[in-house]
DNA sequence: ATAATTTTTTTACGCGTGTAAATCTATAGA
DNA sequence: TCTATAGATTTACACGCGTAAAAAAATTAT
């Protein structure tokens, strides 16, 4: 093959086909008729060429970017809900912008920020929740079409999708309530996430649903190191004698990391068996939880359908123009995951 | 404030500088006089514009975006270093762009291919290593600067910073021989990465310097779930009672979290004292390993050191012209980090 | 104050594509 | 075979900024 082409009028001629189809074409291969896109498309293998992205993006009403903003990529729960809708945009024929709020609000905004000047057709947002800068998220969903996964910020993005928490700290609280000592709620005291607030009220209204007493053990801790907040936290209450033969019920499975970890530590048994000091449970199914010591029960949330309908819907909003549709709402159910520890 | 400023040519007259001066400051704010430049940034602040970043860059002869490509972003030492290498690109006034290659070649090339249309300044690239289609990387690396870390390729890009994996499994050999049963090896037999081999390599040297038999234990299994196959080939390993007493030395510390659940498992204690099983040590440091049962002894990498040196090594070739020059390495000593499990 | 130098302004063109409108052509249904 | 129509082509302009060259202005050195 000789040099490489340039410019879509270059590749034009070379392919037979007039630079506005192929213009068309770029922008959404399926609006050209099927004899020509296979023509296009063979061109295309045969020299290599691709329309300058900058160029391309220039005066496109829409383009096909879709930002991706995450709270923390640290932790491999949103390294792997990233990664399966990173899959997803692609496959919708977009083209998707990771971003990691490392765990600050103003990090978050920077995200957006550099999202606007991307220009991009939709973002999906995982807000850091209690932390966001909700004014900014606002202002910012009011520009550019947005859908909240994971956390939801009320009045912020055209819908948002997440676990029903009701639900499945529902379910864990009565398999354990069915199968020993019932729990006591292990957290921290002032959640960064959204979703803390409503497991802890879940758990609340699960319990007193059975006839029995919340307990609370609420920790202090700051930031996103939830592993070394419970572990610190852990080793603390896990002396108190009072909590031998106790089964405690983590807000989620990293606080659990740490708290196993602290148990181990002190010499506690911990487990679903008789002869154990303790049960634990979590909740999210982090990718480590199998293969902490013991494996942690716990609740898997329904990525899949949280991913497959984030971005569906997100979809269907850049289609259509029916920005003025209801803020939709969807919580997916929680799977109950059993393993060693309760 | 009125309406919305849309092109730079209104910023230019509602700021009173010309063009071409405010197209020279948005390159690069330090190369417009100082009294300018604080009259620029007035003018941004009191008119929040930001020029058009598509029209912004299909001329430019250099973008500021820097590519950053990762093996696998669910694996948190590499979204710790991604983290860590993002922060430092942006402090350098560039913008980076981060993927993942999912632990696949073709997801590899596939964002080497995005990154190029996008036109980088330069490359950031920690290869996948043995799958890498090295023809492919290696013409990446002839059209745009790249520099790889991480772990090495020959003849690909300009540079490469990584660990000193020689230095750092000789210090862990030497540790554990010193204080108990000399090491024996936990591997893949095929692996991935090319650390890997190194470091293979490197045991064996550090303990024939020392007079003793290097012994391998290499267990197959294929992909990027090091855990799930240290914790598979770890319980068949560990239920044959010639390894009771036995000190392993794993290639990684996601090899090690898998062993060290197998042998929770099956009962048996690990640690450094003498009414231990085995002791275990990984390589890494990673994220986790704090919080394994017992928690695990490792060598942490320099990655501040790899990460500053990475990116001040990219500016140098980005700025200077000397494409020429030879091929750059260095590699940076790991440090002992001593827990309970060896 | 004058000259030398740096910085800014003026002017003008180019980049590679999107998109609109009018015209032409291929396809399908009767 | 004719016609209605979807789809392709021709033509032409727009987008917002980069950049080059020459002239003007501001700063520094002498």
């Amino acid at each position: 093959m000789g040099r490489k082409i340039k410019t879509m009028e270059e590749f034009a001629s070379l392919s037979g086909i007039s630079r506005p189809t192929l213009s068309k074409f770029f922008n959404d291969a399926q609006s050209v008729k099927k004899s020509t896109r296979l023509k296009i498309e063979q061109a295309i293998e045969k020299h290599d060429y691709r329309p300058n992205f900058y160029a391309m993006n220039q005066n496109r009403r829409k383009t096909k970017n879709i930002g991706l903003v995450v709270p923390n990529l640290t932790d491999p729960f949103f390294a792997g809900i990233a990664r399966k809708l990173e899959e997803l945009i692609v496959l919708s024929g977009y083209n998707p912008l990771l971003l990691s709020s490392h765990g600050g609000p103003e990090q978050e905004i920077a995200n957006l920020d550099s999202l606007r000047s991307i220009k991009p057709a939709g973002v999906l947002l995982a807000p850091l929740g209690r932390a966001s800068n909700v004014k900014k998220l606002k202002d910012f969903s009011s520009l550019v079409p947005t859908v909240l996964f994971d956390a939801n910020v009320e009045g912020v993005g055209e819908a948002f999708f997440g676990s029903d928490n009701h639900q499945s700290i529902g379910l864990m609280v009565d398999y354990l309530a069915r199968t020993g000592q019932p729990p006591k709620f292990f957290e921290m005291k002032d959640p960064i996430n959204p979703n803390a607030y409503k497991r802890r009220a879940a758990y609340i209204s699960a319990m007193e649903k059975l006839g029995l007493e919340p307990e609370l053990l609420q920790i202090k801790g700051d930031g996103w190191n939830f592993e070394e907040i419970g572990f610190a936290s852990g080793r603390q209450i896990i002396q108190d004698s009072k909590y031998r033969g106790a089964t405690i019920l983590c807000s989620n499975d990293r606080l659990a990391i740490g708290l196993l970890s602290a148990a181990y530590e002190s010499g506690l048994r911990v487990g679903h068996s008789a002869e154990c000091d303790l049960r634990v449970a979590g909740h999210d199914d982090h990718p480590f939880s199998r293969y902490t010591c013991p494996s942690l029960t716990t609740i898997a949330q329904d990525y899949d359908a949280i991913g497959e309908r984030s971005v569906s819907e997100m979809l269907k909003i850049i289609d259509g123009a029916n920005r003025i549709a209801e803020r939709s709402e969807e919580l997916f159910e929680g799977r109950l995951v059993m393993r060693s520890s309760a």
